[in-house]
DNA sequence: TCTAACGTTCGATTCTTCTTGAACACATTT
DNA sequence: AAATGTGTTCAAGAAGAATCGAACGTTAGA
């Protein structure tokens, strides 16, 4: 007879585990992100060891094509962490629990590329102002307004690197 | 013959209208919102006049529904603001400008009461340390990094109000 | 080199969310 | 009160996003 079992480590949750893996998925889908993302980090932020791709398709039962891509968001975004575990082949992932370094990875991957096109959009803008003459000021006003806006933007986001405390 | 048509104000959009309706459409999908929440913004921000539920229908040519939806959801951020237009029965709309006011609507009607939730699954959370006493510490450790991002997130998010500056 | 284990990609399917349009409700004017 | 203008709701259809699973690549070890 075949072990089709993975060798440790149960496949089913303990109820620490179910409760954090609805917690994050309710705060991803409050975040607009899909729910698989949240249930995924909510079961490595839970689970101590580190687990491979078929580890977290089994415990969570969901398809492997899935779980590769989220696990890979995940890991650009600098939510999940890559481990390697001595004496097994396959990939290992573990949660990254600083909220600051997590915040750092969505920024830059999802927020400034906005930003840098955002600007490029401006100076295009630039150049529709006054077709109405009578408009002009007020469009001038807006533009100013978006301006602000980006300046204001810009700033800020760095600046949440420089925030004293752990987080 | 009768006059089908709105006494003023055409019905087209002019150059600096249509890019600025694009320009907030691109951002509400890159924040994950609707587009039509963006559409409507965008129209509203790029035109000086208030204009009523039926104007921004007929500009964007989207529906009686959906427009009257997306008003309503831009008026309780606080993204859009109603004013009465003299000699006009209809209610009229226009778009609020102030960055920090968007965001403090934002925070607390979309972000607010998520904390509060998840600070009762907290306390929920706690209950069920310890049902295998080897990972009691590692549960533990998890459940105080929740409550320091917790912490630090009902001290940040109030913070902006405070921040100096227009935008 | 061959084989087996593992990682990755992608078309088809399922499920959510957005959008429409018509019905309803409410207020204002005649 | 009737008629008209206006605001709101909702069931059904359309569009889009998430998910599955099988096929394809790639790497490690024999």
């Amino acid at each position: 007879m075949k072990n089709t079992k993975t060798p440790e480590a149960t496949d089913s949750l303990d109820d620490f585990q179910r409760e954090c893996v609805d917690l994050f998925m309710n705060a991803a889908s409050s975040l607009s992100l899909p729910r698989s993302v949240g249930e995924i980090y909510g079961l490595l932020f839970s689970t101590e060891e580190p687990l491979s791709l078929d580890d977290v398709m089994a415990r969570l039962k969901s398809s492997r094509g899935l779980t590769h891509e989220r696990l890979r968001w995940l890991r650009i975004i600098g939510a999940v962490r890559k481990v390697s575990v001595p004496g097994r082949r396959k990939e290992h992932f573990t949660a990254e629990t600083s909220l600051r370094r997590i915040a750092e990875g969505y920024i830059r991957d999802r927020i400034e590329p906005h930003l840098a096109n955002g600007q490029n959009r401006l100076i295009n803008l630039e150049g529709m102002v006054g077709a109405v003459p009578e408009r002009e000021s007020f469009q001038r006003g807006r533009i100013n307004q978006v301006m602000n806006w980006h300046k204001f933007l810009t700033r800020a986001l760095p600046a949440i690197k420089a925030i004293p405390g752990k987080f």
